[in-house]
Parts: structure tokens; sequence; C-alpha cells
DNA sequence: TTGTAAGCGTTATCAC
DNA sequence: GTGATAACGCTTACAA
């Protein structure tokens, strides 16, 4: 069916070398051969098998990208930036989901059948640093971790100073006059770092102002979807009256929550402040819009996909990390 | 580095052959060479080489995704459906993204490249016929066509009946009593069908009414996000006073002209009623939530998916058209 | 039940 | 500058 090489060389009463030699832009071939060789590619529909290719090579031209969900939309838009940024450098990108399963990531990071599927990894885990701990750099494929702020020199990062993130944040709402402020989005009983860090960033905005966290305005979030922020909401706005605001790790948790507020009969910002974390597209049209702190999604892209291109071309550079900028968007959600 | 079959056949003293047929769980094989064949694939680290597989088998396990953005909610929602069900045929998805690019619409429809690469391709596409018109079932790989309702006894559809679709949101507008109304979303030069059924159903349900479908009041929309949706309803309401519903051919169109209906100083659905198409989840949670078409992901995804397969395994079963189902989800947007 | 060897379509190492 | 030919790692007749 599909010509092959051999096909092309027949035909043109060449070498399947020549026509290689051709194909690949091999410079020392004479123009006779080139154009009999082009006219009999043509001729045939040739077009050469990428598999193949690989076999002898090593290289596939596939990265993988691993994110919890693509439907939520700090993740849909990571990617779109990450395969717009691989196409450009010639790869193409495999987008696998963790859902959330500690388990699968775990399984991912390590699974040796996929080191020659893919020329490497870009990973943004709920991954804890315990899931890494006891893996060898030379164990995975090339490897670079998106997001997360885990200090280890193995493996490249690009990540986000999400304590940073979240102390801008938190300041944001303590700069408009917010005391009782909220935050939602701990996680119950993993020890993943996002969270963490974002919680700590919280705390220190607070002590900063001379507040103490109170237990009772911290609500966990068992993931960062918008039904997870009402439900944390609801409950936050029940048992504390005197509340006037609130910080969530995720914009997504922000759109609940803000519904949230509504649905009680209160006003945001009037009554309640929200912020977030993210700066999706969904907040910049919402209403109220949505107060952020925006994570330089092109930028996480673009350097982390130049990072692994650079690292499957030679492996043994230095990992490092990256520190991608973030900048908070103030927006209706907290101009009250 | 990796090891291979011929390494794990050494240390098991055994031949690659019985290597091989312990690896694919061939039946035949004595407990005993079983079991050594184990123990040197444990200690070696061993997993199969995808790449080589593929090559002997011609199957790559490889699907490949097209769609326009990724980042726009119906299509994530749609990928992480489609992954979802490869995932559990034991195919991985590729995501390419056309941005909108008729050219590269049509360049992904055709690259013989790929063929070798994926085992099957699902196409939600602007497309149009004409892209399609010109090639052979037996000149791509197999395929399956997302979301347009083409008659095209040629290929496999997972279509959506967007003119009833369409005819079911704008009824529902007429029915609430509402009897100017404008849509958003035909396309200025294009010829997409998508676009062009939904005006269809616009017309045909106003008609039914006894309502003449009025010029001024249908606006194109280059593109289907929010910032073209605000866009338009700020036109439109300018030109309109007397405007009390707007039909919008997406929920992102939607969520854009809302927010312009309030920065217009008028209130959803009040004023002006808002219906969409597609039923994204940020219309459940947005103020108000938005009246809606759903579309059926879930059922869109393992549909073709599973067609897919089918197709795959026999490339020569006929191709046929399945119309996923729709629902009218009244909202907020519309209850006035 | 297991071993031997051919071949999938490339690229790359030799010669010439 | 071009032609044979040996890998790349696997599956699968064909033998034994």
């Amino acid at each position: 069916m599909a010509a092959t090489l051999r096909d092309v060389a027949d035909r043109a009463q060449v070498s399947i070398r020549t026509v290689s030699n051709v194909v690949s832009g091999y410079e020392h071939v004479s123009e006779k051969m080139r154009e009999r060789v082009t006219r009999a590619i043509d001729d045939l529909g040739y077009s050469p098998n990428p598999i193949a290719r690989t076999l002898r090579t090593g290289k596939t031209g596939l990265l993988s990208l691993v994110v919890p969900e693509i439907d939520v939309p700090f993740f849909s838009e990571l990617a779109r930036a990450v395969i717009d940024e691989a196409d450009a450098l010639g790869f193409q990108v495999m987008i696998d989901q963790t859902g959330h399963d500690h388990e699968r990531e775990r399984q991912l990071l390590r699974s040796g059948a996929r080191r020659n599927l893919f020329d490497g990894m870009l990973f943004a885990p709920l991954a804890t640093q315990d899931e890494l701990s006891d893996l060898e750099a030379s164990d995975t494929l090339p490897l670079i971790l998106l997001g997360e702020h885990v200090f280890d020199g193995r493996f490249d990062h690009v990540a986000i100073d999400n304590v940073q993130a979240a102390h801008d944040a938190t300041t944001h709402l303590l700069e408009r006059g917010r005391s009782r402020i909220a935050a939602i989005g701990a996680q119950p009983k993993e020890t993943y770092a996002t969270p963490l860090q974002r919680s700590e960033g919280f705390r220190l905005a607070l002590e900063e102002h001379g507040l103490e966290p109170v237990t009772a305005l911290q609500m966990d979030a068992p993931h960062y979807g918008r039904a997870d922020g009402y439900a944390a909401a609801t409950a936050l706005i029940e048992q504390n009256p005197g509340l006037d605001a609130i910080f969530c790790y995720s914009d997504l948790l922000a759109m609940g929550a803000i519904r949230s507020v509504f649905d009680a009969g209160l006003r945001v910002p009037d009554d309640i402040a929200v912020i977030g974390i993210d700066d999706i597209q969904e907040g910049r049209f919402s209403r109220p819009s949505l107060s952020t702190v925006s994570l330089d999604t092109p930028y996480i892209a673009r350097t982390a996909v130049e990072r692994l291109a650079a690292r499957i071309e030679d492996p043994d550079v230095p990992a490092n990390e990256v520190i991608a900028p973030h900048e908070l968007i103030p927006r209706e959600s907290t101009q009250g």
C-alpha cells in the first residue's frame, strides 16, 4: 500500500541510499539524481515512515505532557501553549491525565515502556517530593517538572513561587481593608507541595499585618474545581458571619466561591472580596471579573519546552530550576 | 542502556522467541521457562520497545485528535472524554491544534507521514465539505469526523443535529415571550457547516412563530470566544434598543454576551435573555447560570473512539453517521 | 514447547 | 557521489 524507500529506489533506478539522502536533505547529491528521485517520490506519493526512522535514530519527536485533568482551564491553557511551543521545535505532544491519582503519577514517572516512545516528558503533577525521592534522574526519560517548587537538584523545574503568590494575593485583600479573611484550598491528607506553600504564603501575609491565622477560616478542598470552591465557601459563610474576604488557591475555586456568596444573598466584593490564583480566561469576563495572581503560562510553556529540548539534545546538562514570574491582577472581585 | 529482548534471552539462557512469548502472554510456555524469563526481566528492568513492536505489527496504539484550540472549554472537555475512552481501549491520544487554519486542517487530513504514526484520527474541525470532497476514504488513515453534520457516505461521523439544536434554543427564547431575538455566531466568509446549520435552525424557529429573521439582528463572530461574543453583543445592543434576547452559537460567545449586557447597564435575563450551545462547565456556576443546549460530549467521545477502534480493526466496515443527542438546559439566563 | 531466522523501513558504515 | 549492507528491537513463520 504505502510506498517505501525501496519502492522509490526501484522506480528511480537508484539505490535506496540515494533516496534516503534526498529525503533527508543530504547535500552531496547530484542535481540529476535529486530530480529523478524527487519525481519518483511524487509519482508514488511516498512519505517516510516515522516509526522506522525512530527505530533507527532513537528519536521519536514525541513529548508527553502529564496533567491531572485536561479540562481544567489552567491545564488546557498550559497545554495549548506547550503544544504550540513544541510544534515550533518540531515535537508533537501526547497528553496523559492522572486524574488526581497518586499511583498513576508514580507509574507514568517510571514506566519504562514510555522511554522509547517519547523523547521527553513534561510533568505537571500533584506530585509530592516523595514520589520523586526514590527516582534517579537516570531512571526516567528527560523530564521537566512544572509548577511544583521542590528543592531538589536532580530534576529540571519550571516552578512558581507559590509562597510569594499566595502572599501577594492575601496582602492585596489586607490592603483593601479586609481583615476577616478565609482561605480555600488546603489539601486534607496529602502533602502536596503547592497547597502547603500557598497556605504558608497566606499565613505569612496575615502575620505581617499582625493577624493570627484562624483555623476555622482555612478550608480544605479535595480538588480545585468550581464545585469544591462552592461547597467550601458555603460552609465558611454559614459559620463565619463576619467574613469579609476569601483567598482561593485557584481561580476555579474562586469561581465557585463567588457563586456561593451570591447564593447566600451577599455581594462580591461589597460584602466579601474574592481572589484566586492562575488568571484563567474565564475570570476576565465573569461577573464580577476575578482578581487573581497571573501565572505566566506562555513563559512556563516556552521555558519548559526549550529546556526539555536542550536536555534531550544533551542528557548531561545539569538540572536547574527556573521560577516563572507572577503578577497580581486586581479586578472587580476585590475592588470594593 | 535499556535492555532488549536479546539481553533478557541471554540472561535467562533461552531463545529470544521464548522471551517474546512470555512478554506477550503467549499461552504455551512451560512454567519453568516462564519463571526463568520473568526473573531475568525483573533483574534487567526490561520493558518492550513499542517502536520496534510497531514497526513489526503496524499498530502504534496512537490516535490523533485534531481540534481548533485545546483551551476552548468545549474542546478540552471533549478531549478529556476522548483521552479517557481511548485509554480504556488501550490507545494514547496526541493532540493537534489547527488554530482555525483551514490550510492546516487540510494538511493534517492528507499528510501521509502520519499514516504510520497513528492508527486513526478523530477530527473535530471547522472543516468544510470541500476540504473532504477531493479526499478518498482510502487516502486517509481511519478517520472519524466529530461535530460536523455533513451528508457524505464516505466517512464516519459522530455529528450533532445543529439545525435542531439551534431551533430548540431559539424556540425556548420564543416560548419565554421574547420576540426581538438576535443571533451571534454566523461566520463572515467561510462556509463552515456548523454556523450555517445553526443559522438555519434559528431562522426556522422564528418562522414557525410567524417571525421574520431580521438581518440586522444576526451578527458574525470570527471565532467563538468570549471576546467575540462581547463585541458582537455590544454592537447589537447599541443598534437595537428593543432587543430582548440573544441566541449565541456557543456558550463561550454567550459568556461574553452576558458580560456585555451588564456593561451596557442592562440585566440578564430581565432585559435580555441569553442562551448558548455546548453546556460547558463554566456556565453552571456563572452568574447568571447559562441556559444552553447540552451536547453530550461523553457520548460523542465514547461513540467516536469505539467506532474508530472498530474501523482500525477492520478498515472495510461501511461508514456510518451517528447523531449525538442534545438537550435543552434552561438555567437562569433565560428565566425572566 | 522452544529455537532459528526473516523482515518491518529506516539510517549509517563501509567500500568503490 | 553512489551502491551494498548491517543494524535498530521486535513478531512470527517455519523447523525441530
